[in-house]
DNA sequence: TGTTATCAAACGACTGTTTGTTGGGCGCTG
DNA sequence: CAGCGCCCAACAAACAGTCGTTTGATAACA
C-alpha cells in the first residue's frame, strides 16, 4: 500500500472532512467513496482500514501542533513572549488545517489501544512544553508563582476549545484570537 | 410513553454512561441492553427512539449549566465574586453528572435539526450569562475595559475544556480547580 | 381482568472488507 | 512501429455481520 500518492490524499482529504462534518463512526466509506465517485471496495486499493484513515488524519494534525510549538521554544524570546507565540502557533495550525486539527480533538479515541497510545504520546508532549513555557517564566520572575500545570492548563483550554467556535471565514484572524488571549492570560482581568 | 420511571431513568444512566465512554454512535442499543439484561427490542416499552435518548441527556445537563450560572448571577455579588461562583457551579456539575454533562459538550450534534436548536438556544443562553458577568465587571471599574466576549470565552474554555482531563475520583475538588482558574483569569500570570 | 414488562423473532437497510474481473495505458521486445 | 505482457485503478458482487425498530406472544402481577 503507497503511503503517498495523489489518490491516496484525496480520499484523506474527504476522509478528514466528513469526520469532521459528521465524527468518524457517522461517516460510512460509502459517503468517502460517493464524494470521490468510486465504489467503497475502490477505496481498499489506496488504504488499509478505515481505521487507518482515522490515525494518519489525526497523526498529522499531532505533528503539526508539536512543531508549532517547538518553533515557539527555539526563537529565545522571553517566555511572556513565547507564550503569545505559542498562542498563534495553535490558532495558526487550526485555521489552516481546520479539518484535521478538529478531528483530532474530536475522534482520536476511537483509535484502537496501540494507535491511541501513540498519539496520547504527542499530546503529553505537547502539553508539557507548555509547562515548561510557564515554569520558565516563574523561574525567571516574569511570571507570579503560579502552579505551572493551571497556568498551561488555562492557556491550552483556550485554544483547544477554539475549534469549537473558530471559522477561518470569520472576522479573525488566527493572531488576532491568538493576540486576545495572550493579553488576557498574561494581565488579566482585574483593573489596576 | 411514561416520561418518568425508574427503569427509564435506568436506561438513561447506562445510555449515559456508554456515550460518554464510547460516543453515541459507536454504542449500540444492544449494548445498553446487555448491562440491563434485556433484550435489545425491549428498551422501546420506556422509550421512542435512541435519539431521545440522547436528547434527553444532552437537555437535562444544558438545564442544570443553566441553572448553576442564574444561581451565580441571582447571588448579587461583585462581578469577580460572580466569575469564582459561577466556575465554580460549572466544575460542580461537571463533577456531579459527568456523564451527562460529557455527552453533552460531545454528542449534542448527532440530534436532528430540531432538537440541535433548541440545545443550542441553552447554551447560547448559558454563553450570554457568562458575558453578562463580564460586561458588568467592565462597566463597573472593577475590570479592565477588555472585549467582553474574549473574558467570557477565556472562562468558558478552561472549564468547558475541563471534561476532557477532570476527574472526580483525582484529588482536586471541584472548588479547588474552579478557584486556581479564578486566579488566573483574574490576575494574569505576570509578575507585579 | 387488564396492565405491564419482557421475550423471541423478524424487518430491511447498512456496515467494513474481500474477491475475481475488467479495461486502459505504459514500457519492453521483436 | 506493432504487438505483447503487465500494472493499476476501478468495478460489481458477495461476505458475514450489525444496526435501530416493530411485532405478536407470554408470563407476572394488580
Amino acid at each position: 500500500m503507497p503511503r503517498t500518492s495523489s489518490r491516496r490524499e484525496e480520499i484523506l482529504a474527504v476522509a478528514g472532512e466528513l469526520f469532521r462534518q459528521k465524527g468518524y463512526h457517522a461517516t460510512s466509506m460509502q459517503d468517502i467513496a460517493e464524494r470521490l465517485r468510486l465504489q467503497r471496495g475502490s477505496l481498499y486499493a489506496h488504504i488499509d482500514s478505515k481505521e487507518e484513515l482515522l490515525f494518519e488524519i489525526v497523526d498529522r494534525a499531532a505533528g503539526r501542533f508539536l512543531d508549532a510549538i517547538e518553533q515557539a521554544r527555539r526563537s529565545g524570546r522571553t517566555p511572556a513572549e513565547q507564550l503569545r507565540l505559542a498562542l498563534r502557533a495553535h490558532m495558526t495550525v487550526l485555521a489552516e488545517y481546520r479539518d484535521t486539527a478538529t478531528v483530532f480533538f474530536h475522534e482520536w479515541r476511537f483509535l484502537r489501544e496501540e494507535l491511541r497510545r501513540r498519539i496520547l504520546e504527542k499530546r503529553d508532549l505537547y502539553e508539557q512544553r507548555w509547562r515548561q513555557i510557564i515554569a520558565e517564566g516563574v523561574e525567571r520572575g516574569e511570571f507570579r508563582p503560579v502552579d505551572e500545570r493551571f497556568g498551561a492548563l488555562l492557556a491550552l483550554s483556550a485554544v483547544n476549545w477554539a475549534y469549537h467556535w473558530y471559522s477561518p471565514e470569520g472576522p479573525l484572524s488566527p493572531e488576532q484570537v491568538a493576540d486576545q488571549f495572550a493579553d488576557l492570560i498574561l494581565d488579566g482581568l482585574r483593573a489596576a
